[in-house]
RNA sequence: CGCGGGAUAGAGCAGUCUGGUAGCUCGCCGGGCUCAUAACCCGGAGGUCGUCGGUUCAAAUCCUUCUCCCGCAACCA
């Protein structure tokens, strides 16, 4: 079975996650079901980024430990994840004790071949804050002094014992690379920004060791150090996979290199410079593809809490359903730009789509089975021309949802699906089952209309089973069937003759905008 | 001239690579239907595709000018 191996970017311990940062595991969660559903052996991970400056200030803040910080942040962050109904395979933190130690087998490496040198490193310090900062973050005051960013008092120049990186060695090797991958990078817009904002002017050797604070993996061989945040976190892809410096376990060997990073625009140069160069010193593959996706946004704006703009997906989720939620997010965020997120727009989305064109379908189609034959759908196999739009339709729709989902398209692949729901709307008016029903020499051509109505909704369910794998389930229990591979939509009519559906059960209820109490 | 992206009906977007009657969803107007969650189906109105100019038989699509918006600008997760 061939493997597919998925991650997103693990989420910085710090807080309590928005729907911005929910949003990309739902986007992978998709991803790596679609995946599975297609037959591959699919491994998901995701999980915490859990050290860094920060986390010690805040921690400090509450007056705890980091780690009893981390252990909090880190708990919510995860039931927030399964409270999306994501199926992912491994939550990893960089807390872990086999990963700090791998962590540090990798930094001893790259320090032993040279990669890692040490060296002085030049900044503004402000005193008072204890903070440093770098030549671009400082501003400067009216009078042209430098200036903390913080809190506007003056800083000023110091200089610190470093590790550094040399990403200047690696520099052609990765400009080669991006060059002759074209897919490495996703969107192709940010692959041009990447080759010509950074790496083409030339690439600076990158500080990869902290003395300003101590809360992270400290460097073995010389403890006053601690590795700097990202080759800490980037790392995590491999050593929780099972790589070590040796070369790494059988686990490791069969799923790197990953197929598809799936990472906010936000830290795109992170993935697609410091990454692969890091790799190259290991002398270990890059991933086969960094998709960096846009971001959901406020209609005011980026989400903040200084903004006070700020929504999180539990509350979204208790009260409009874990589905619900993730249909917008799947379905509402274009493949480049940013979506932007209101309320207003996600119950238009709930109304309009799934309780109108989705729930309705289901509940008319069950609704008329159980009236006219008592539940049973039978497949009497007289035909009309009228028919065979919406058979074509529905046998074609597994090779348009896997074109758009191999491009990334999950928007696209939902609206493939909603095509063949919209066209069985469409089959009811042409086929108008309640004028059979009053004819008796029709009763065999009114199941067959009928089965072709359930059978088309089973297709539906079975791509839909991706993106809203708890509705999909309560289609199939409400028509009763066990038939739901992708490989039983290649020909219509899988649906088992002589089937008696259930009642049929509101899938999604209309929210009535007036009553509602927000 | 720092780099990059965007500007298409009231709203949100697709189409631009590979020029050839401008498309989708929502909203609005009108009609149909009554199985269904006041749902569903059909039809209509509404766009000189940001601006100036060019190439072409033909440009939303290729080249150029300008305007506006948005990201990024490095060791900050």
């Amino acid at each position: 079975m061939e493997k597919y191996y998925i991650s997103t970017a693990i989420a910085y311990a710090s807080g309590k996650p928005h729907i911005g940062n929910t949003y990309e595991i739902v986007l992978a969660d998709a991803i790596a079901r679609n995946k599975r559903l297609e037959g591959y052996d699919v491994y998901l991970q995701t999980g915490t980024d859990e050290h860094g400056e920060k986390i010690q200030n805040k921690a400090k803040e509450k007056g705890i430990t980091p780690q009893q910080y981390v252990d909090e942040a880190s708990a919510e962050i995860k039931r927030i994840w399964d409270l999306m109904n994501t199926t992912y395979d491994k939550f990893v933190r960089t807390t872990d004790k086999e990963h700090e130690e791998i962590v540090q087998h990798i930094f001893k490496k790259m320090y032993e071949q040279d990669d890692i040198y040490l060296d002085k490193y030049e900044g503004w310090y402000c005193v008072p804050d204890e903070s440093f900062w770098t030549e671009s973050q400082v501003v400067e005051n009216e009078d042209g002094v430098k200036v903390c960013p913080d809190c506007g008092r003056p800083v000023e120049k110091k200089s610190e014992e470093s590790y550094f990186f040399r990403l200047s060695k690696y520099q052609k090797q990765l400009e080669e690379y991006i060059e002759t991958h074209p897919d490495f990078i996703q969107p192709e817009s940010r692959k041009n920004e990447m080759l010509n904002n950074f790496i083409k002017p030339g690439l600076q050797d990158l500080c990869v060791s902290r003395t300003a604070f101590d809360w992270g993996i400290p460097v073995d061989f010389d403890p006053k150090h601690v590795v700097y945040v990202w080759l800490d976190a980037l790392t995590n892809y491999i050593t929780f996979l099972g790589y070590d410096v040796d070369g790494g376990n059988e686990n490791f060997k069969k799923f790197w290199p990953a197929d598809l990073h799936l990472i906010g625009k936000d830290i795109i140069r992170f993935h697609t410079i410091y990454w692969p160069c890091f790799l190259f010193s290991l002398g270990i593959e890059l991933p086969k593809k960094v998709f960096g996706h846009p971001w959901l946004i406020m209609a005011d704006g980026k989400m903040s809490k200084s903004l006070g703009n700020v929504v999180y997906a539990d509350d979204l989720v208790e009260k409009y359903g874990v589905d619900a939620v993730r249909y917008y997010f799947l379905h509402e965020i274009p493949f480049t730009n940013d979506g932007v997120f209101t309320e207003d727009l996600l119950i238009e989305r709930i109304n309009g789509d799934l309780a109108n064109i989705l729930g309705n379908l289901v509940n008319r189609t069950i609704s008329m089975s159980n009236k006219y034959f008592d539940g049973v759908v039978e497949n009497t196999n007289v035909e009309d021309i009228m028919d065979k739009p919406l058979k074509d339709l529905a046998t074609s729709l597994g090779d348009k949802v896997k074109n758009h989902m191999d491009e990334l398209r999950i928007q696209d692949a939902i609206d493939d699906v909603f095509e063949l729901l919209r066209a069985s709307n469409k089959y009811i008016d042409e086929t108008l089952p309640w004028v059979l029903a009053k004819e008796e020499d029709k009763q065999d051509r009114l199941k067959t209309v009928l089965y072709n109505l359930i059978e088309s909704i089973r297709i539906a369910a079975v791509y839909l089973q991706a993106f809203l794998p708890e509705t999909a389930e309560k289609i199939f229990n409400q028509i009763n069937t066990d038939l739901t591979t992708y490989e039983s939509t290649k020909e219509f009519g899988g649906y088992l003759s002589g089937t008696k559906v259930n009642n049929p059960e509101i899938l999604f209820a209309r929210i009535d905008v007036n009553k509602d109490d927000k």
